[in-house]
DNA sequence: GTCAATAGAATGTATGGACATATGTACATC
DNA sequence: GATGTACATATGTCCATACATTCTATTGAC
């Protein structure tokens, strides 16, 4: 169940090797020129061929074992999985969520301001209660109707923010583009009931069922960055994840 | 930074020299043996003090760093993260989370029957319309209060189940133990407003909250398994999860 | 004909070395 | 004193090879 397939490198390139033949492997499993279910060559075999070292070969793959496309079994070999396994769980913010779905994006600040945080903020960020913080309260929508109301904290001493910046980019982006390294987010996804003023926002009636969503985010050392609490109309939004089991 | 830490490997073991290595140093680090911050030695230097090559240290250390409690600078060195990190995103069912927080589970089989499959169950599960499917529906308590609706589908080829077996063991772990292997599922979470028979089931007021999930789990070789539908109180339940960026 | 031993094939683990490249610092120069 | 260059350092990539372990299928014995 192969033979053709032909891949090649460029060993003058600066990208590596395995990252090539991780990519193109990728490229020819998503496309449906290896189709769920076959199997390939043995390592020793295909490395060969494209003229690498076995351990290259290897690491290329262990990267698609690791993404879900490929699986391994010893003794037997390695076969496709399936296309299926779409876009894994990834760090992303509303924003670019929205962008990559075509929706028309647009944001509403509704408050800015430097506070003092709260004991409650202070925990979540590690810092001390009192410290300056930004709170911000924005309404996001796509193609004019409202989608979701989202209130965050971040700490003052970690970038600079403007209202104006706020009503352009999505704030991760702002973050990011001041140096902060997004790492992990601890996130908590439920349910409520919309009380008056987020029913008067997001255009439902008082009591209907919102997606609520609890979220603080770390940098690449560990350092909480960003803190906050959405809430989404139920009706247009949903999390979509995928468990993978290890 | 650096110096004791007084790892050891056992070269006559069966578990790999990497594992056994990156099982050492996690430990350190979520004891607090290597508190957030620290600077590990370089590879070389580590590898040579264990008697290991380069390379088997390297697969060690890409452990931690691909779970998130290392990170690696090129030209710098290699840095503790935190043990902040907790446990990442898992395949679990929910029999298994209530089983860890120590509420006492319950659970009551509403319905349980081999139907054909509707075409929306048999898009979902990759199967023809019409072909055998378990439906179920239990409803599932901690300490005899009602926390969770859940109906569920399953292709009848699978595995053989009863009526009995559900009302003790989880779906998960049954149809683990009949050869069914796990490897990765599809959700979306969102959240409902409860209908008559949700609400007099979970014990709410109609049109109360609810969080809703949808899921559907596939094999290792990307065949899909299982299909359901699940409602939760939104006062006694939310999804937990930890982003990673990659 | 059935079952067990065996050989082959594939992945899993490990070694040792070599060179490339990014980073921070110390030194030399202007 | 400011700036730029050179060097030391640590990680990033890659190769050639060896042996271990597991699964499959075939062979051979009873």
């Amino acid at each position: 169940m192969s033979g053709p397939l032909h891949l090649t490198v460029d060993k003058t390139s600066p990208v590596p090797l395995y990252h090539q033949v991780a990519q193109g492997l990728e490229d020819a499993i998503r496309s449906g020129e290896l189709p769920p279910g076959t199997k390939l060559d043995n390592e020793i075999d295909l490395a060969n061929r494209l003229n690498l070292s076995r351990p290259t070969m290897r690491k290329a793959m262990d990267q698609l074992v690791r993404a879900g496309l490929l699986v391994r079994k010893r003794g037997v070999g390695t076969q496709v999985v399936g296309p299926q396994v779409r876009r894994s769980l990834e760090l992303t913010s509303l924003h670019e969520d929205l962008q990559r779905s075509g929706g028309n994006p647009s944001t509403d600040v509704l408050d800015f301001a430097r506070v003092p945080a709260d004991s409650e903020v202070a925990l979540l960020l590690g810092i001390a209660p009192g410290d300056e913080v930004y709170h911000l309260v924005r309404l996001r929508g796509t193609d004019g109707a409202p989608l979701a109301l989202m209130e965050n904290w971040i700490p003052c001493s970690l970038c600079e923010l403007t209202r104006e910046q706020l009503e352009q980019n999505g704030l991760y982006s702002l973050m990011r583009g001041q140096g902060v390294n997004f790492q992990l987010a601890h996130q908590r996804v439920g349910a409520v009931s919309a009380d008056a003023f987020q029913a008067e926002q997001l255009g439902v009636e008082p009591g209907a069922a919102l997606v609520s969503m609890h979220r603080t985010a770390m940098d690449d050392l560990g350092r909480p960055v960003e803190t906050g609490r959405h809430v989404y109309r139920a009706d247009k939004f949903t999390f979509e994840l995928t468990l993978v089991q290890r």
